[in-house]
This record gives structure tokens, sequence and C-alpha cells, in this order.
DNA sequence: GTCTATAATTTGATAGAC
DNA sequence: GTCTATCAAATTATAGAC
């Protein structure tokens, strides 16, 4: 129960690798191959095309990432732990290893990417905004916010964190994800103070 | 001076729009040819090796970007509406013709780039955050707010920016961008407005 | 400046032995 | 499950004629 990884699952952790890292067209089944001590014919045994593997690397990295995550609704955790959560877990993907959310890199190339593949993107993106805007909408209790602006702080939230991790690269600053975590607090979009109007406690 | 455009340039923005679409690993010098109506050889005449081609695409289009903002100091423009102009600029690219800010793209596929590549992606970047910052200061006239808060600031917008032509691709809706830019607004991010603080009138 | 021709390498993928 | 062998196609790039 403990040494799971047989062999399909090493090629998809170091799929994912190459994918974050390098993009869905960046990386080859030789590449994988070398990596996991294999010949690419083998490769293809466990995943028949490239496509194949693609899609088996993306649908498990979404369903880690919000597993990973919990429950929005019938957790003990405040909304906010909830978020900060959320923040960190973006952060942790690139401090760690320098590596891109996984469907953000396919969401850049997403032209590129056969029908199948881009359809985990959007999978990712869809179960990422609605986790999102349940615990947004549970920092509401009020409910006085509408569904449209809490739909638009989601919206916000994870294209911030996505772009994060692309200015992050590009400046070759790992901790820009960082700051930029900040500068989504400073803002109040993590917290449950309403923009423009008062809290009396915590 | 009207038509301008020789073949080398003819290249240039199909090559534009072919790393905007697929990233720069996405396309090649046949697919290029093919729609210039020459053959590659003739492609490798003016730009010898793709890295040379992808650092005149990435330098042409940041200095285009650039200039289209606008001088941050001396423009008669109030900084309110640079911020505009700046949001309308991404959100133009991806309503236009759905697609991704270039530098985004690289920054997304960055360990997979050529180094001059990846350094024009870095130059995109900090030009985009050191022009943010100056309009940001100047909205700021009052110099309350500290330096470390502006470059935040300045970094959640162009983040955000850059991930939600991500996030508007994998979901295959381009209002997405617009919705994004609405919740910057939403924030206070854009305007005068001191978190927390109150203002007098415009 | 553009072409033909071609080289060298890489890529995704298959057939069939072990 | 992994290998060798092989394939067809594509890729970046160069040489040299026009």
């Amino acid at each position: 129960m403990a040494t799971v990884s047989h062999k399909a699952d090493e090629i998809l952790d170091i799929a994912e690798q190459l994918v974050r890292s390098q993009g869905y067209n960046g990386f080859s089944f030789r590449d994988i191959a070398t990596r996991a001590g294999i010949k690419s014919a083998s490769v293809h045994y466990h995943f028949p095309a490239k496509a194949d593997l693609g899609v088996a690397v993306a649908r498990r990295y979404t369903d880690r990432f919000l597993a990973g995550l919990g429950d929005a609704e019938a957790s003990g955790a405040h909304p906010e732990d909830l978020l900060a959560r959320y923040v960190a877990a973006f952060r942790y993907a690139l401090t760690r290893d320098g590596q891109m959310c996984l469907c953000g890199v396919l969401g850049a190339e997403i032209t590129a990417l056969p029908p199948e593949v881009a359809r985990e993107a959007k999978r990712f993106s869809k179960l990422n905004l609605a986790w999102l805007e349940r615990v947004l909408s549970r920092l509401d209790k009020q409910g006085t916010a509408d569904p449209a602006s809490l739909r638009r702080r989601a919206l916000v939230i994870l294209s911030a964190l996505e772009g994060a991790m692309i200015v992050a690269r590009s400046l070759g600053d790992p901790t820009a994800v960082e700051r930029i975590a900040e500068g989504l607090s400073e803002a109040h979009l993590l917290s449950s103070r309403p923009i423009g109007r008062k809290r009396k406690s915590t």
C-alpha cells in the first residue's frame, strides 16, 4: 500500500514535470523514456498516443489538485483558511521546483493541443472557479454580494495566480508569486471584508 | 511611407500570430513559409535561425506594446486613464483574435526556450512592471503608499491580465477577460481610491 | 530574395521477438 | 512489459543555382 507506483505512474510523474516546465509541445516520448530508464516504444505500451498521455496527466493533476483543496462546503475550516490554502497550493508549486500550474501551461498553448487535452485544461479552470465561488459565497454570510460579483472575484483570484507563475518565471524570480499573493490580500480579495464596507471584529 | 511592409515584416507578422496562438514550440518555419507564400529556405534568408526570429518577434512586440501605452510620466492623461488603456490593450488582443499576450506564452514555456528568447520575455515583464509602477505612483499623489506596496499592486495587475488570457482561452470564453478587468476595478486596483481610505471627489 | 535539393536530427508511432 | 528495428513525416538548417 506504500509503493503503489508502477511504471505507468512513474511515466505520469515524469510527463507532469516535463509539461509543467516545457509545455505539451516541449517534450517527446524519448525525453520521458530516457528519464524512466526505458525505451520510447515502452512508453507507447502504456500510453498509445501522446494525446492519451496528455489527457491522463491533466486529469490526474486536476483531481489531485482539487482533492488537496478539500470540500468547499462541508469542511470545518473557515473560508478564509481555505483561500489561504488555495494560494499556498500555487505558491508551493512554483517555489518548490519552479514549475507552472499544469493547466496554466496548457491554456497558454491551447490552440496547439489535441482537442481531448484542451478539454482537460478547460475542466481544470471550471472546477477551480466553481470551488472558489463556493468558498467566496460562504465568506459572504450575509448574502449581500451579487453572484456575478462573486464570480468576477473568483476569476480574478484564479487569473492572478496563473499569471503570477508566468510572471515569476519570466522574471526568474520565484518570490514574485508570494508578493502577488500579498497583493491580493492587500486588495481584500482573500478576506471577508467586503469592499467599501466596514467590519466589526473577527 | 504607407506600405513599409517588406517580406521580413510580413514574416514577423505571421510569426507573431503563430507564437501567440500556438507557442514558440508550436510552429515551424514551414508554417510561416506557407502562409507567406514562399519556401522555408527563404524564411531562413531573413532569419537564419529560429531563435533569431523568436527574438525579433518578441522585441518588436514589446516595443510596440509599450509605445501604445504612452509615456507614464509626461503624458497629459490622467493615471486612471492610462490604467484603463493598459487593461484595454490586453482585452483587445484577446477579444479581437483570441490571441495571448506574446510574452505570456513565452513565460509559460520559458524553460523550453533558447536563452536569447527567454531574455526577451523577461524584458517585457520588467518594462511592463516599471510602467505600471510609475503610473500607480502618480496615482498616489500624497505619496502615502509605500513603494513595496506599489510594486505588489503592479505585479497583481500584470499577473491578473496575463492569467486572464490563459483562463479565458481555457474556458473558450473571451468575455472572461472583460469580467476579470471589471473584477480588478471592483477591488479598487485600477483607481486612486486607496484601500480602506475615503476620497472627496474626482 | 527566392528557389531546388538535400542533409542531419527528431518525432510520434508500429511490428514483432523475447 | 520491455526490447530492437524500423517507419514516415516533420523539423531546423545549409549549399548553391537563378
